[in-house]
RNA sequence: CGGGGUGUAGCGUAGCCCGGUAUCGCGCUUGGUUUGGGACCAAGAGGUCGUCAGUUCGAAUCUGGCCACCCCGACCA
């Protein structure tokens, strides 16, 4: 602990780095590339999967789980998606592990157990997806089939950062299968749209839909779609992608379906996906030199309460007071923490606390007892307030939801600020070279 | 995969050039004083110096191999 964050302006990504260990999200494991997301972390994550799923059960969907291994002669069916993936693919090649004769206590892989058919770890689940359709999938009547996976996947990444970019992740990932062209492109801006909407209302985090370009298309993919946010150094951060397949895995797969007028066809799919780079967006687009900024709608700590005593008996007294407030906000929702620790100084609470982001702060002491009062304080702007304690139970959700439209409106002035119009192509390499962020120009669409 | 760097207590580090059994801070434990913005004092616990080998009476320190991680590039959610 301590004030040890490198400021925002001095090294970015250095202050990204520290933040995310200081305010206890994330950490570098022992396993090459790999991350271990801490509980507090983790319970934000979480926040973000149940907001993700309620919104893909909405729009109809179902969760299923499929295997983590993929044989190689599947994987490289759909020709473009496994090249498109090849070099960062781990690979099982043996099942056995044995003792080496000539180094006792260590082992060794064993040769003789060699698979016959190598396993790729999943980079992305498209082919044992498909694979698995095929055997699904007879007749118009079994679609659309509408199906996601919370899963995680290997990308064996040359260099890797905390939620942005590791070996392995955490993701949700959606598969699904139409009957038509036109369904599953609806299904695929429909997707799009579920992510832009998730990414404004409850990270608080305005993006800019967009289509991406033949270069940076999904392999495999028709269509790429992306939403993508601006992060406080101007850089763009792709926080979600959505893909238009057209039929090019049903043909690798032969996923083939009768029409009511008794042909055959082959399915339309769709895939799209949002991953734990959520998280790295989060944290960078609304944090500040003191921590993490949290919107309430995915803190899993609303309010924090911290107790200011000098003897015990002082900490029964307010502790009183604080279970009423406490359940009375529990009653409505609210996830509440009493921060009674006698081991630190209420300063030092203050300072943990805004480290991790919890956006509302209430501070009791004894004046309070004598006044009827408790100070609020809100996170993003650091405002503090005395507030009769009567009323507290009945103001916060206006100053949760108030938090949480303010860290948007926030963003947005910021993301429009750093969006620069250029009319020809030395304008737009001007303003990358010395404003940075997101520039508005004319594109024909070419490669070059 | 190219270029650079680092590895010493739970974390961050000094020592390495010039070899003599490891420094300091944070944290932890105990006791006391404190508590409205990151407390203080005292005592204490905690280390095969990444790893394997070599040189040497003696290696954290010199030499070689290996491993891991970090930073910068290329690639990506």
């Amino acid at each position: 602990m301590g004030k040890e964050i490198p400021s925002r302006s001095e090294d970015y990504s250095q202050w990204y780095n520290e933040l995310v260990k200081k305010a206890d999200l994330a950490e570098h494991s022992d396993v090459r590339g790999c991350m271990v997301i801490k509980p507090y972390g983790y319970s934000i994550w979480e926040k973000m999967q149940q907001a993700l799923d309620k919104m893909f059960k909405d729009t109809g969907h179902s969760n299923a789980y499929f295997p983590l291994f993929v044989p190689k002669s599947l994987f490289e069916a759909e020709e473009q998606n496994a090249e498109g993936f090849a070099k960062e693919c781990a690979i099982v090649t043996h099942y056995r592990l044995k003792t080496d004769p000539s180094n006792k206590g260590k082992l060794i892989v064993d040769p003789d157990a060699k698979l016959e058919e190598e396993l790729v770890v999943r980079p992305t689940s498209e082919a044992i997806i498909w694979s698995t359709y095929k055997k699904w999938i007879q007749s118009y009547r079994d679609l659309p089939l509408l199906i996601n996976q919370w899963a995680n996947v290997v990308r064996w990444e040359m260099r890797t950062r905390l939620f942005l970019r590791t070996s392995e992740f955490l993701w949700q990932e959606g598969h699904t299968a139409h009957t038509t062209s036109d369904e599953a492109v609806k299904e695929t801006v429909q997707m799009l749209d579920v992510y832009a909407h998730f990414a404004e209302t409850f990270m608080a985090l305005p993006v800019v839909k967009g289509r991406k370009s033949e270069g940076e298309k999904f392999p495999g993919a028709i269509d790429t779609y992306c939403i993508e946010g601006m992060m406080q150094d101007g850089k763009a951060l792709q926080a979600g992608t959505s893909h238009f397949l057209g039929q090019n895995f049903a043909k690798a797969f032969n996923v083939q379906f009768a029409t009511k007028e008794g042909k055959l066809e082959y399915v339309w799919g769709t895939s799209w996906g949002v991953s734990t780079r959520l998280m790295g967006a989060l944290i960078m687009a609304h944090s500040d030199d003191d921590g993490l900024i949290l919107p309430p709608k995915l803190a899993p700590i609303h309010v924090v309460i911290v107790p200011i005593f000098r003897s015990d008996e002082e900490l029964v007294r307010i502790t009183n007071k604080v279970d009423e407030l406490a359940s009375s906000l529990r009653k409505q929702g609210y996830s509440v923490k009493f921060d009674d620790r006698d081991n630190y100084k209420p300063g030092f609470k203050f300072a943990e606390w805004e480290l991790k982001g919890v956006p509302v702060r209430i501070a009791i002491g004894p004046r309070d007892l004598d006044n009827g009062t408790v100070e609020v304080a809100r996170r993003d702007t650091k405002e503090k307030q005395v507030m009769k304690m009567d009323d507290v139970a009945t103001s916060i959700p206006a100053l949760l939801d108030n938090i949480q439209e303010s860290i948007y409106k926030k963003a947005l002035t910021f993301r429009n600020s750093m969006i620069t119009p250029a009319d020809t192509f030395d304008e737009l390499k001007k303003i990358l070279d010395e404003k940075g962020g997101f520039v508005s120009a004319h594109w024909d669409g070419t490669q070059e």
